[in-house]
DNA sequence: GCCAACGTTGGC
DNA sequence: GCCAACGTTGGC
């Protein structure tokens, strides 16, 4: 039994890692590594190949979605968490019981026009979205497939004129 | 750069 | 198990 494709937005701060940096990524694959949020985690460890994923550029001029990836493996031990040296080292994760988790994610679209927070919060069917919650930080996080594709919907269109 | 919201840590 | 202190995220 096939299980039906799930929904996700990932952030990243574009000086970090931008959308651009996926598309030049050897295979236009990157490991998803650095992800120290217990909620986060637990939505990678849900992710299976071939999920979709809302590429977001957060602390950006302006913070946008800005295209589209795709999970390409399961969810496996994040080794950047045993590294000493690593920004995100956690020596509560050893290799022998890892703590942490990355999935890999592979470029598929970048959007010809990024989809703006403040142009996303017109939208009354994204309401709910967990990325316009106020105060919500999480790195990764499921949409709605009905989220999905209002999205996709919106970035097929030229902004509006005068927007 | 500011600061509100949030998650984690650690004293008790 | 409570909660204050602290560190981080991320919009503005």
């Amino acid at each position: 039994m096939k299980e039906p494709r799930q929904y996700w937005l990932m952030k990243s701060e574009p000086e970090a890692f931008s959308i651009d940096d996926l598309a030049n990524a050897p295979k236009q694959t990157t490991c998803w590594d650095g992800v120290r949020n217990y909620q986060a985690r637990n939505f990678m460890r849900a992710m299976r190949v071939g999920d979709q994923v809302l590429f977001y550029h957060s602390n950006a001029d302006p913070s946008s979605v800005v295209g589209i990836a795709e999970v390409v493996t399961r969810a496996y031990p994040d080794r950047s968490a045993f590294d000493p040296k690593d920004p995100h080292y956690d020596p509560k994760s050893r290799p022998e019981k890892p703590l942490w988790d990355m999935v890999d994610i592979r470029f598929v679209q970048k959007f010809s026009s990024p989809l703006g927070l403040d142009a996303l919060r017109k939208i009354s069917t994204l309401k709910k979205m967990e990325l316009l919650r106020k105060g919500s930080r999480l790195s990764v996080q499921p949409v709605r497939p009905n989220e999905w594709k209002t999205i996709l919907d919106l970035s097929d269109k030229p902004p509006k004129p005068g927007a």
